[in-house]
DNA sequence: GCTTTAAAAAGTAAGTT
DNA sequence: AACTTACTTTAGAAAGC
């Protein structure tokens, strides 16, 4: 009896040991990427609905708390790539793909397809662009969902385009390298969304 | 026989023995690979029904590439004649069974995959990950990959004639979303 | 879970020329 | 900038780690 009782206290430990360790991983990643506080904090409900339905069995706390942390930037609007996510972590993209995947399923929270004009505003400030720009930005992006020009590209990618095609039209240019870099792409996608939305929205863009 | 399903790929697997020396095979068949420490079946592959087969110490096969089952059926006669002939004890006429096939198709229409994402429970549209929408149906049991362009890949079929029962269901969704939008 | 096999879809990436 | 090659996703079997 005293035996259980014993081993109680010791599997409550252990739980309260791994939350503790789960919440400072998410407030290490975060720091390292600079979220806001309500997307960490997000990011705990969601581990801990994890933990309460008992999904980390067979996972690691990493991968569950960087995945958690993911799909917290997503539902608080303010996407990081995935490869953003591993990279501050130590989990590998490939896992914390599966467990986002998992988690939006298993707790029953439907994601919709990231919004490539929820990436405009930190992508912009990094290039230290002005409102007008990110403005215009985002409105080639939406003509550009309205037409299905952004169906089953990378949004990354397309909103890295439509900066690009903004940053020129109003004069503030930026090159398409500083734009790739910023945005995690490569040039040659820059280049190939660039020219699919400049042709189909009858974007004139001199240079 | 409205939309064009084209099988692209069919993995079979059957039994030519037992106990089968997979060093002794290796020698025989001519394009073959045995590295155990990396996969414990030994890989051929075949120029004229285009295939890989797959054959394990246990003597099970899987066959994979062939556009049909009778086609993966001659890659695995062809294999059992060659080891058989030098000498092997291998079954003659093993029976085949067909685990998974892959098709290709067009819907003929460019669905908006967002759309989908959103009204259709069950589907995973990552395009950060992947530009195809994945689609897991449970009557066929099956899972469709749909593309921004119509063109579709069903995979996980155990009958053809489940590719066009899924291609017509999933038509049939996207046509009850367009009412609703 | 991973390893190996084949094949398609479309996007993205990387290395050459 | 074009080409080529290659990896992302899906299913399924096999034997072993």
């Amino acid at each position: 009896r005293l035996r259980k009782w014993q081993r109680r206290i010791r599997v409550s430990d252990a739980s309260e040991r791994n939350l503790a360790f789960a919440l400072s991983e998410l407030d290490r990643i975060a720091s390292k990427l600079g979220l806001p506080r309500n997307v960490r904090e997000n990011a705990a409900v969601l581990y801990r609905g994890a933990v309460e339905k008992g999904l980390i069995r067979g996972r690691s706390i990493e991968g569950v708390a960087a995945a958690a942390l993911y799909a917290a930037c997503r539902r608080c609007r303010v996407p990081r790539t995935l490869d953003e996510i591993a990279e501050a972590s130590r989990v590998d993209r490939k896992e914390i793909g599966r467990t986002y995947r998992f988690l939006a399923r298993e707790l029953g929270i439907k994601l919709a397809p990231t919004n490539p004009i929820d990436y405009v505003p930190r992508f912009a400030s990094e290039l230290g662009l002005p409102g007008e720009v990110e403005s215009k930005a985002i409105a080639i992006l939406q003509k550009a969902a309205e037409k299905g020009l952004t169906s089953g590209r990378g949004p990354t990618g397309v909103a890295a385009a439509a900066i690009y095609i903004a940053s020129v039209l109003l004069g503030n240019r930026r090159t398409q390298r500083d734009v790739a870099e910023v945005a995690g792409v490569t040039e040659v996608t820059i280049r190939n969304r660039y020219k699919e939305l400049t042709e189909h929205l009858d974007i004139d863009v001199t240079l | 026989m409205e939309p064009k399903i084209k099988i692209v790929n069919v993995v079979v697997s059957t039994q030519i023995g037992s106990d089968i020396d997979l060093e002794e095979a290796a020698l025989i068949l001519d394009n073959a690979e045995y590295e155990p420490e990396q996969f414990p079946g030994l890989v051929c592959r075949l120029s004229d029904p285009k295939v890989a087969l797959l054959i394990f110490r246990s003597g099970k096969v899987n066959c994979t590439g062939a556009k049909s089952k009778e086609e993966a059926e001659v890659a695995i006669k062809k294999i059992i004649k060659e080891l058989k002939d030098a000498g092997m004890d291998i079954i003659d006429n093993p029976e085949v069974k067909v685990q998974n096939m892959v098709a290709t198709a067009d819907l003929g229409i460019e669905p908006n995959l967002d759309d989908i994402a959103l009204m259709i429970e069950g589907t995973e549209y990552e395009p950060e990950q992947f530009p195809g929408l994945v689609y897991r149906l449970d009557d066929p049991k099956v899972v469709v990959l749909i593309f921004g362009s119509g063109k579709v890949v069903i995979t996980g079929l155990k009958r053809e004639e489940d590719a066009e029962i899924a291609l017509n269901k999933i038509l049939e969704t996207l046509r009850e979303i367009e009412e609703i939008i």
